[in-house]
Parts: structure tokens; sequence; C-alpha cells
DNA sequence: GTCGATGCAAAAAATTTGCAAGTAA
DNA sequence: TTACTTGCAAATTTTTTGCATCGAC
């Protein structure tokens, strides 16, 4: 029984709406395991619903930053990119960025291990500063292979 | 006794001139801890020399992320912020930053634990993907003590 | 002396905004 | 019904490019 998606609390609670276009794009995302920009996720939703225009897509991605449900990327190619903070099928997963060639690699690995030391760093950050912290990224920057 | 700056090296390795404009704005990336944006930088090279163009600081602080001097933001305001990713005077430092307000809080508060685990992944990962890694970044994501 | 670097003006992209019409709650 | 959302077009802002000149090596 697919009762309703994980996010919907989220916009009960601050009081946002549950539209057809939301839920496109959030449907997108979740299926998804790339780094779309806005334009392509755009497209994507243009070829089933014709009718949603570009505005809708960076209106809604601005709100889904803000609620802390989408993280927003710079990887350096001159646009942003987007990817759902958590969801059942993607894994939590960090990057590795070749800053020569701008490829970005996701990696899983030791992510269990880092776990456990960032809810400890979580912990002491938010204590100190007052945070309320929901999310953590690691980007690891250097040559990939073709590029070394 | 002063000698060459640090990075003059990773210039000559490069094949990159050392100019005017680029020791200028190395000078004051250096002398900040304050997360600049283009413009930024460009306001305060003017000051003092007039002559540089907006187009150069685009431009060099482009080759500067390409050679791994500098750090590329994405803050969520819009343009882009550039930080050293290291100096005698910058200390290694990771973010905290307010998904509502924008703040962002720059922490050096590391623990041992987290010292030793970036050194593991970054071996691994090193070896596993085969990515020559010479920087990371960690962001941590939430709300500031006034966004609560 | 060479060839990379720069400045200016113009162009290109990406993202945001105004406003009337549509629609979730 | 009420106010939040949306689409379209226009505007704004950021960043890039063309080209003649300049200057580091």
């Amino acid at each position: 029984m697919p009762g309703p998606p994980w996010w919907y609390g989220k916009f009960q609670n601050a009081g946002h709406r549950v539209t057809l276009p939301r839920q496109i794009i959030l449907g997108i995302l979740s299926r998804t395991s790339k780094h779309l920009s806005a334009e392509e996720i755009y497209l994507s939703v243009h070829r089933t619903y014709p009718a949603v225009g570009l505005t809708t897509i960076y209106r809604t991605l601005q709100l889904l930053v803000h609620l802390g449900i989408v993280f927003k990327f710079d990887f350096g190619d001159g646009r942003s990119r987007y990817e759902l903070t958590a969801s059942q099928k993607q894994k939590h997963h960090h990057h590795l960025i070749c800053r020569r060639c701008g490829r970005v690699i996701d990696y899983t690995d030791f992510i269990e291990e880092e776990r456990e030391v960032f809810n400890k760093v979580e912990k002491i950050l938010s204590q100190k500063y007052n945070f309320k912290i929901n999310n953590h990224q690691v980007h690891f920057y250097g040559l990939c292979d073709k590029c070394q």
C-alpha cells in the first residue's frame, strides 16, 4: 500500500500545495541517478506534459531546495545541477569531481564508515553553532584518469 | 626571506604567465577569509588597479580553479563564490550552510576521526577510480539559529 | 620577438520577475 | 472561495566571446 510519498509532509508543514507539476518533477528526480540541470528536467517533463513551463521548473526546484528535498550543485559547467537528498532507490552518495573536464563520479564507498563520524561531527556542530543540520555532502576534487 | 609564492610553481608547470592582474587577484584571495564573488573581487582590485577589467577576473578565476588553486562554490545566492584551497593564513575549513537565508559558517573544528576517515577514503578512492585527488570539501546543510 | 594575456564592447546563457488566469485545499 | 501556482513574455544578471593591443618570458 503506497501511502503518500515521503516528501508529502514537508509540503504540508510548510503550507505548500501538491500540484501536478511538482509531482511530475519529483517523479523525474526520484527515477534518475543523474545530476540534472533545470533545462534537462524541463525537457523531460515536457515530453509528457508540454504545458509545464521552464519557469515552473525553476520555481519548483527553488522550493525543493528550500525544503531540503533536493541538493543544488555547481559542478563547474555553468549550470546548476539538482538531485534528491534522499529516496528509496537512491543511495546516499558523495562526489568525485575532475576539475579539468568536469566529470563527476558518484561514490558510495565507505558511506557507512563515514556515517558514524559524520553523526558525531554533526552533533558537535549543531550544538556549537545552533544549527539544525539535515544533510551533508562531501566533494573530492582532483584529476580523473584521462586528465592527469 | 619570502621566496616565490607557493602557487608560482603551478603556473610555471602549466606554462602560464605570472602577470600583474593574476598576482593582484591571488593577493586579494589570500588576504581575505570571505567567500568572494567575481564582482566583489573586481571591485576590490579596481580600487587600486582600475585598469583591470571584470573579464580578466573571470578568466583568472577560471584558470585558478583549473589549476586547483581556488575552490568555486555555489551557496545559492545566484553568483559563484571563490576561495583559496589553501594558504599559510587560511586554515583548511568546511562549511555549514543555511538553506533558508544562505548564511555560511566556516568551521575548522575537525575531530581526529574526521581526519582519519578522509585520509582513508581519499586513498581508496584514488586507487579505485584512478583519480589524482588534491582536495576535498564538506558541506553541512540545515537551518541556522535565526531561520529555525 | 612570440605567443599568451588583457580590455573593451557585444553576445550568450541562465535565472528571475510581472501579471493575468488557473486550481488545490 | 481564497490564496497559492502557473505560463508566457520580458527583464535582469551573470558569465563568455571576438578582436586588436599589450606584455611576460
